[in-house]
Formats: structure tokens, C-alpha cells, sequence
DNA sequence: ACTTTCTTTTACGTAAAAGTCAATTTTTTG
DNA sequence: CAAAAAATTGACTTTTACGTAAAAGAAAGT
């Protein structure tokens, strides 16, 4: 079960460049392995990109993206980082609320829009 | 009712420098009034830099936020311009929802990292 | 073996979204 | 009304997140 993905399917797969995979590689968000020079993707990798591309999607910049793979990671043993981690974790959670909150509000006035679009529509068909 | 705002009035309100307000005015997404060269902002201009910051939480671009709020000008009053805008605004929704999906699949994960981070800190405590 | 197609590295380029700085107004306040 | 504080404009700089091009090594089909 070693299946390993070359770089230009995952591009394919997900819409992005092999630029774009290598400079998350350069910043150390992700660690294909190689066989020479050639990069060989895991499964791990495919599902850490999916995360990036996620975090990307919600404005998160790399460095925050690299904050949320960075929790993913794991909890580590010792008290102190337990609870640094616990708190890191709250705060994006906060942030997350915060997006939340924004696409309801924003949803909800397109609802308005739509639903002028709606009544101006109405009226065009019983003519104006 | 004609209350004005000054730049720094809204800077201060909403955590944004001077530029970045006249920026968006460069942009124009703002239109604040001039007495002189001095800008006077009204109720309305503060509420738009309220959608275009909450647009920005989003990681929307300016042009996407640009487009956003065009929408918000209420429906026009043409036909084909009336289905344009539906179309527009069905676009829209549908990234939002797409970046409502994304949050809830982060959140999730977060909650895992946190159950996890729980269980570690009770073995702690039995000490392990 | 040859051509085509991938892939890699290196390096420079760029667009978006402001930040920063400097030189003037303009406004406010003592 | 003079001095200080705030605002404006314009130019230049910065950061982020890649794009693009060149040159060359590797793989694979014919």
C-alpha cells in the first residue's frame, strides 16, 4: 500500500501548479520524499495540501496555514506545550467563528438582494 | 441627522490606518464627501468599510469585494441585467458556502486536537 | 537512439494590498 | 493669531504568494 502520487497529478487533482506545490514544499508545509530529484508525494501529503488549499480558501495566510498544520500535528507530552497548544487552538477557533459569523451576515443579505431581484421581477412580468 | 465622520474616527473604530481608507477610496468602493480637501465620511461610507473589512476577514480580494458590493446597490431595473446579478449573486453563495464547509471541516478537526490534548492531560495527572 | 514529455533548480518578475516617508495643507486649540 | 496636531497627496517600499522563463537532467514511448 505504498501509492505515490507525482506532482502533476496532484496539480491536476487540485486545480493548482507545480510552482505552487514546490513553494509549499519551500516552506516546509509539506515533505515529499525523492528518488533522485524527482519528488514523490504520499498520501500524508495529499491530505496535508487539501488542508492548505482549505486554510487558503478562507483567506488564512501561509504562516497561519503552517499555525493550523502545526496543531494538526498532535499534542505533545509535556505540560507547558499542552497548554500552549490548547490555547493556540482556541484562538482559531475564535477566528473561525468570526469567518462564520461574516458568511452568515453576508448570506444573508444576498437573501435580501435576492429576493428584490424577486419582487423587480414580478413586477416586470405583470408590466410596468 | 447629518452626522460626519472623520478618517480617524473610523480608523480608530475599526483598526485600519488612514491609507487603507484611502485606498478604498482610490478603489472606489467608498465615496466619502469633501469639505476642502478634507474627507467627511457619513453613516453609509462607515457601513460599507464594515462589508469591505468583513469581506477581507473572508479572504476575498478587492475585486471581489468590489463586485459584492455592487450587488448590495439593489437590483437594477432591466431584464437581462436582473439575471445577471441572480446569476451573480448564486456565484457568491455558492463560495460561501463553500468556505462555510471548509470551516466547519477546520472546526472539526480543531475539536479532535482539543479531545486529544484532554486526554493527554488526564494521563499527565494519573501520572504516567 | 531519438524525440517528447516531465521534472528540477535557479532566478527574476509581478499583482495585490497596504506600509512608510516626506512635504504640504488644514484644522484645532491655547 | 501662532503653534501644535491632524489630514492630504505622492512617491517609494514591503510582503505575500505565487508566475514565468531558461537551462538541463530523467523517463518513457516509438
Amino acid at each position: 500500500m505504498h501509492k505515490y502520487f507525482t506532482i502533476t497529478e496532484l496539480t491536476r487533482e487540485f486545480g493548482v501548479s507545480t510552482r505552487t506545490l514546490r513553494f509549499y514544499e519551500d516552506e516546509g508545509l509539506i515533505h515529499p520524499e525523492r528518488r533522485g530529484r524527482t519528488r514523490l508525494f504520499r498520501s500524508a501529503d495529499r491530505h496535508l495540501i487539501k488542508e492548505i488549499l482549505r486554510g487558503r480558501r478562507l483567506g488564512f495566510t501561509i504562516n497561519e496555514i503552517r499555525e493550523i498544520i502545526e496543531i494538526y500535528k498532535g499534542p505533545p507530552g509535556e505540560l507547558g506545550q499542552l497548554q500552549l497548544m490548547m490555547t493556540r487552538v482556541a484562538e482559531k477557533r475564535k477566528q473561525l467563528n468570526q469567518k462564520r459569523q461574516d458568511i452568515e451576515d453576508t448570506l444573508s443579505e444576498l437573501d435580501h438582494v435576492d429576493e428584490a431581484c424577486l419582487a423587480r421581477l414580478a413586477e416586470l412580468r405583470v408590466g410596468s
